[in-house]
DNA sequence: TAGATTGTTAATCGATTAACAATC
DNA sequence: TAGATTGTTAATCGATTAACAATC
């Protein structure tokens, strides 16, 4: 069934929003769906779904279409939804608090184990039932606990130096939350960037672009 | 000077990152940089970095390489950093709040004016000197200050709804938070995506992946 | 069965890489 | 000047799109 010699990651990057439209699709009550009508309401070519779905074996039935349960599911199965992942929160600053709060961690397969800081006011605390630990222990706390990622939500200052104790503990991932290029050079961790400011340039390029088209109009 | 005909997206997403290269460069007191170094140091070839710097003019000098502030500025202005845009945040929960607390908005061009929430308790503070006002209150707002980008971290049920009102209201870009699909088919504003957890199922594949190839071998 | 739609290969398009003349 | 490195065109590679036989 897994065909998956190499898969780009253009295809890879595609994944999640077809996990989140057939999640959307199965919450509407939508029981099949072609490709070509998925592909015009996520702005794709309905070969190019085919494509990307035909790198991990045939999902749907010719004449018919994908079913929209079970696309959903080898999807997600795909993406490793229900391998069982862990996560803990480096960094309870604001950003770090706010994921803790509002991001469905469950949702996408993860469960989220505790939390890091270094201030001692929160240290001892929970945020929403997450427990607060002092830095100072998470060498320990990674120990006893086999964790797949460390969401990275610290200064700049010290990204990399937390980073590195969190990958000479075994994490498998880093979902970096910076804004600082990290690296691990030495070791096969994966490390996922959200630039914010990287985000808004580009956005701010796009616009710009309009306004010096209506300035030229 | 501007070749620029059309730029394709992949060049666009990459010239953040120049930006931010350059500006750590810039820090370190580095003065000049050839493309073979900037892209050892960022993981692209130097061809690619002439090819990307191509599509815009000749910033570089043969024999010398490119000189790190004149670059920088050239890229900056490029991205529309000096173009005096604004922006307002909408929807002032854990979220919003972060951002406005901890992300630079002005080094990245933006001039932060506004938030907006539908919360009594928080209409009439003001976080880190930025006034929250009532959402009521957005459209008269928008009236009196131009406003580039309105910057959505409300909950799904609302976002299209007030992204609609942005829009009608005249921004050029919405910078979505809300990890739903919002779209304005009828207008040219420009949608910026940031969906949480397609970078997290992103990487959840890639260590799915690496741990499935452990296991077999 | 006829119609619809996939699975899959082939063709096209665009992005990256290579090459090298221009020139600092 | 000689050496280095860009600007720019050409070649290659990979991703998207088109096409159509297979089949539900």
């Amino acid at each position: 069934m897994k065909r998956n010699s190499r898969v780009s990651t253009a295809v890879i990057r595609r994944l999640p929003r077809y996990y989140r439209h057939l999640a959307e699709l199965q919450r509407k009550g939508v029981v099949r769906i072609s490709s070509s009508a998925l592909g015009k309401s996520m702005g794709l070519t309905a070969s190019q779904i085919r494509q990307d779905l035909f790198c991990f074996g045939g999902f749907g039935q010719q004449g018919y279409g994908y079913k929209v349960d079970s696309l959903k599911e080898e999807i997600g199965e795909i993406l490793g939804i229900n391998r069982g992942h862990t996560v803990v929160v480096v960094g309870a600053g604001n950003l770090g608090r706010a994921l803790i709060e509002n991001f469905r961690f469950s949702s996408n397969g993860f469960e989220l184990l505790a939390a890091f800081d270094v201030q001692e006011k929160m240290v001892g605390s929970t945020i929403t039932g997450i427990p607060v630990y002092h830095a100072d222990q998470l060498e320990a706390f990674l120990a006893e606990h086999p964790v797949s990622v460390g969401l990275l939500t610290v200064p700049i200052s010290v990204a990399q130096c937390m980073g590195e104790r969190l990958v000479s503990s075994g994490v498998k991932g880093i979902w970096n939350f910076t804004n600082s290029e990290i690296s691990f050079p030495d070791s096969d961790v994966v490390v996922e960037n959200v630039h914010f400011s990287d985000s808004l340039l580009a956005l701010s390029y796009m616009i710009s672009q309009r306004e010096a088209q209506e300035e030229t109009v």
